[in-house]
DNA sequence: TCTCAATTGACAGTATACTGCCAATATGGC
DNA sequence: GCCATATTGGCAGTATACTGTCAATTGAGA
């Protein structure tokens, strides 16, 4: 054979790079179809749980919690509020930050998605074993720990207490 | 404890969505590190190995080959066109389709970014043990390949051919 | 107290990633 | 040859995801 378009593809193919972008479309694919009741996107999702989870954060804790970017958030913050989901109110002691609340409307969207939420997750591992699935699970949890710091935002789970006063 | 949050969160750091996404973003950060000489993003890297790989391939069948979206291919081969890095010439038995060719100079930087993205690769499992790092990719690339349908744009590696004639 | 560095939220700009829709063009059934 | 259908590329619109920059505000040190 003088040409084997294949060969040079599958480098492609077969780089991690790759493989982590294509599973994160179909992860985003399978969530937007089992959640199509319900107008909310993954990250809308992440973020309303962080919200529910830390009453009165400010954007900047919350982009840490979370580990998306600042930038990015102000715009998902802002749909947020447009669908009536959370509020924003201006903190006492800071002019600056406005902190984050969720609303009656998003804490009852929150209780009626968890089980299309749920069949999300479990749809994208659906196709391994089960034994796979958690092998799968736990190498990918530890990737993404011990890459933390190479992210742009890493994540940081405790400056979310911060503002509570629970960690020093 | 009355308060205890990272339960909550605890339900969003160890959804397979979640890590799906965050390792995407690591992954995109290191490409974009390891090749800053370049000025070429993991999208339009792909884009151009497909075509060096499948000379006069046009858009629809290009978005098949690495499963991109058409309309976000747009873009995409807008800007590699720009940079000089491709060709779109008209077809001459169809007045609709533009086929896409690498530049001289598409060529050459193919050739030079290889060891950046190489590295960039590497780095993305680095952390974890060799045999970890070999068990991931098999398991992500079976998952992904058994999800393929369950994406928006389904790889579909063999329609690059048909215009050469050589899948029937 | 005053000044300077850091923080916060907002904005502009770029690049995916998707949904639709559209006009031009091809093609297959009749 | 004609017409319904499909394909192709382009466009508008939405939603991440990042880079930078900026003004307002805060807090810490001289």
């Amino acid at each position: 054979m003088q040409n084997r378009p294949d060969i040079t593809m599958d480098a492609v193919y077969t780089a991690p790079g790759y493989l982590f972008r294509r599973m994160q479309q179909i992860a985003v694919a399978i969530f937007i179809e089992e959640c199509r009741d319900f107008d909310l996107t993954p990250v809308q999702y992440a973020a309303l749980i962080a919200i529910r989870t830390h009453p009165g954060i400010d954007a900047t804790r919350l982009s840490a919690v979370i580990a998306f970017d600042r930038s990015t958030l102000g715009s998902v913050i802002e749909r947020l509020e447009a669908k009536g989901y959370i509020e924003r109110k201006p903190a006492p002691e800071d002019k600056r930050v406005k902190l984050l609340y969720l609303t009656k409307a998003g804490s009852s969207l929150l209780r009626d998605i968890m089980p299309a939420v749920d069949r999300a997750q479990v749809r994208m591992l659906q196709p391994l074993k089960p034994a796979d699935r958690k092998t799968l699970l736990v190498l990918l949890a530890q990737l993404v720990d011990l890459n933390n710091e190479a992210s742009r935002v890493p994540l940081r789970a405790e400056d979310a207490l911060e503002h509570l006063g629970k960690v020093g």
